[in-house]
RNA sequence: AGCGGGAUGGGAUAGCCAGGAGAUUCCGGCGGGCUCAUAACCCGCAGAUCGGUAGUUCAAAUCUACCUCCCGCUACCA
């Protein structure tokens, strides 16, 4: 693998992460697709011959979980999905060769003879290891199928990790007192025959690997670690239904072995690519030559899959003899207003929802691939979208294109018949260049800034030259100047398809011009327009204020009325706690837990502090409420807190207690209280400090 | 705990890999221009010493070390 520069005279594929299906889609998802589909885009324009192929995710515990609670074939219930994606992409100009999935003959097939390949070769061994079985159901119990206690930390723990205790990761076998999740009974654990991949065979290999890789800089030093502290071989096999069957000749043990999802995930990028040469044919595009002679190989993926595909994915294609991948982008992730996106508390900007508001998909993938870095987290909010369509898309290169459109149609009825200044022609040719650099860099914020400061330029151009002022005094000059702006104009189309597809598309209408903006090349920036063309009209639409409160209003509320609705969820899994609630005994009294988890940040929120009382007496007129003076440190507080009869007032000048400070100031008989002291129970049993705490202390 | 990514004018971002005149662009603020254009566009001004400390260098936002704070990853979850 050499690192020539794009575009190179090899076939191209482009990839992104497959969507697994399990889920709607939403902006952070979309991200992913659209930025692996404009850098396809992008080599195409740039004259790459180039494909763009995923599909779904279909196998895995997840899908077979949810079918099975939902009474369903895996198979009919992830299809639902994958239909629903492969209607979805196409939305928002996603534009795949092809859109396959993992569970199709094709991928059964590649996979299988992967694997075979890698058995033969010798990089496949035996292992026994321990795996939850449940008796009355006759079934192994895999991953997520087995609940148990975690034993070390002795929360409740899934079979695969202390989701809820101390987050680490368990080993099969290492959940204690485990029990199946499909039937509840108790399970216990045999030993079992699995087949593990010998990845620790390719570090040296996979060293090198990282050392020449692009993409994005976390994709190649993240991994690293993993080497550096000795690869495990990997478990490649589950005892389950659902899944691609492991290829044995002799079928030994005779049961449920199929590949681990993460075998046959990947592999779809090379399924995906036959079926397309298969439709083709491989004159125009061999799936072959791209995958095991010379190919550039791009893998668009989130960063939380960057394992996956710098380390285990290379070393099955390097095992199997197939090429490796040229470049891995990692996209970073999406926030919504500044938090993480959450799609159980249904923060998040769905896909279906960012159609039925109505807005063009281009906008969205103007935003989402020159907002940040590729590998930087990029927020949305709908504030922050509205400025950048109406700035950059209405302002600057709607409104260039129309103005130069319409001042071209009204006095010349289309281009002026002048050749383009050598100024404009070389500014057009160094936005070419800037697209090119872009695109070597992977820099999709590149390629659509290569094209809106063309148009900026373009907005200056012609302000400079007036030309409204030319047309009388001199003629010859004013066509100068729209024949530049035509042209430039026409530039800008070519270079933005790559991230606005259908905008692009509709200006090279508006031109005059044949065919697909999407067919053409660099080349094309540079040629002349048809001499004739109709009134143009306006590209993007602003978004009005109004619309993004009703957006932003829209979407809080949603995230409200979700955490209320979560909590019901939340209940069935949060109930782990209910177990150890039952021993504590005489509960009853007590108040039930909250179900309901907060964040970090949220007790962020919360500031709380050690403070001292200074003075204490009783307010008149109220049963229980005293008022306090509180030395927190800064300053001394006012608050009235209701422990007067329960209390000896005179006592507690000099005692530490725990206020929480910023709570908002609220006046009661009379009396403003600017804090509020923590204390338990109804008997108001003050909280204090065991240590030695200092005034003013944060609580954390 | 280890590792990866980040910390740049009021907000948001670029530059850092390939160190060089006190730093990009967008939004916002202020002033001006133009009127072909979706109150749009163009010009100018104010504003950051580039998270902190210590180094390397003639020269550091850019390299090195340590530190602080965010986000994430840690393989049989997808």
């Amino acid at each position: 693998m050499s690192n020539d520069e794009f575009p190179t005279d090899r076939p191209a594929v482009v990839t992104c992460g497959l969507p697994y299906a399990n889920g709607d889609l939403h902006i952070g998802h979309l991200r992913g697709y659209i930025g692996a589909d404009a850098f396809n885009r992008t080599l195409e324009t740039l004259g790459q011959t180039s494909a763009y192929v995923c599909g779904s995710d279909m196998h895995g515990t997840p899908v077979a979980v949810n079918a099975e609670k939902e009474g369903v074939d895996p198979e009919d219930f992830a299809l639902e999905w994958h239909h629903q994606y492969e209607e979805t992409f196409p939305k928002f100009n996603v534009d795949f060769d092809n859109y396959g999935h993992t569970h199709d003959e094709t991928n059964v097939e590649t996979t299988q003879e992967i694997v075979r390949t890698l058995d033969d070769e010798g990089y496949i061994y035996e292992k026994e290891i321990q795996v939850a079985y449940d008796p009355d159901a006759d079934q192994y119990l895999p991953d997520r199928y087995v609940e148990g206690t975690c034993p070390y930390c002795g929360e409740k723990a899934r079979g695969d990790e202390c989701d809820e205790g101390c987050q680490r990761h368990l080993e099969p076998g290492e959940v204690e007192d485990p029990t199946s999740t499909i039937t509840g009974n108790p399970a216990e654990y045999r030993e079992r025959t699995h087949k593990f991949f010998e990845v620790s065979e390719f570090a040296d290999y996979l060293t090198e690997f990282l050392d020449g890789l692009e993409g994005t800089s976390n994709a190649r030093n993240q991994p690293r670690q993993w080497i550096e502290d000795g690869l495990q071989d990997w478990c490649i096999t589950r005892d389950m239904d659902w899944g691609i069957d492991y290829p044995n000749g002799n079928d030994e043990g005779g049961d449920d072995l199929v590949l681990y999802v993460w075998v046959d995930a990947p592999i779809e990028y090379i399924s995906s690519t036959k079926q397309y040469t298969d439709r083709v044919g491989a004159d125009e595009y061999d799936w072959e030559h791209v995958w095991r002679e010379d190919g550039d190989i791009v893998h668009f993926i989130g960063r939380d899959i960057i394992q996956h595909h710098a380390i285990f994915w290379p070393a099955m294609l390097e095992g199997a003899d197939y090429n490796a991948p040229r470049g891995i982008a990692a996209t970073g992730f999406i926030t919504i207003n500044g938090k993480g996106l959450s799609t159980s508390r249904n923060r998040a900007i769905w896909a279906k929802e960012y159609l039925e508001e109505g807005f063009h998909p281009d906008l969205l993938r103007y935003y989402l691939m020159t907002t940040g870095g590729l590998q930087q987290d990029v927020d949305f909010s709908w504030e922050a979208f509205q400025e950048k369509v109406n700035g950059e898309l209405v302002g600057t290169v709607g409104n260039f294109w129309y103005r130069s459109l319409l001042f071209a149609y009204r006095n010349y009825e289309g281009t002026p018949e002048t050749e383009v200044s050598e100024d404009v022609h070389a500014r057009i040719e160094g936005a070419i260049d800037d697209l090119r650099d872009a695109a070597n860099d992977y820099s999709l914020r590149g390629v659509g800034q290569a094209a809106t400061e063309l148009a900026q330029f373009g907005n200056e151009y012609i302000q400079r030259n007036e030309p409204w002022k030319l047309t009388d005094d001199d003629p010859e000059q004013a066509a100068q100047v729209i024949r530049d702006c035509v042209q430039i104009a026409k530039a800008v189309g070519v270079l933005l398809e790559p991230i606005a597809p259908d905008k692009a598309q509709l200006l090279w209408e508006q031109l005059g011009e044949d065919g697909a903006v999407a067919d053409t090349n660099l080349e094309a920036a540079l040629e002349t327009p048809p001499r004739h063309f109709e009134e143009p009209g306006e590209l993007f639409d602003k978004i009005e204020d109004e619309r993004v409160d009703d957006l932003t209003a829209k979407l809080e509320a949603r995230v409200d009325e979700a955490s209320d609705d979560g909590d019901e969820d939340e209940t069935e899994s949060d109930d782990t706690g209910a177990d150890e609630a039952t021993d504590m005994a005489d509960t009853d009294d007590l108040e039930p837990l909250l179900e309901d988890r907060i964040g970090f940040d949220e007790f962020q929120d919360l500031d709380i502090r050690v403070g001292q009382i200074e003075a204490a007496d009783g307010i008149e007129g109220a049963d229980d409420l005293a008022r306090l003076e509180v030395d927190i440190g800064f300053e001394t507080r006012q608050v009235v807190a209701g422990i007067k009869q329960l209390h000896d007032l005179e006592e507690l000048p000099g005692e530490k207690c725990i206020l929480l400070a910023n709570m908002e100031p609220a006046e009661l008989f009379g009396v403003e209280s600017n804090g509020m002291i923590l204390a338990a129970g109804d008997d108001a049993d003050l909280l204090t400090t065991h240590g030695d705490a200092e005034i003013g202390e944060k609580v954390q």
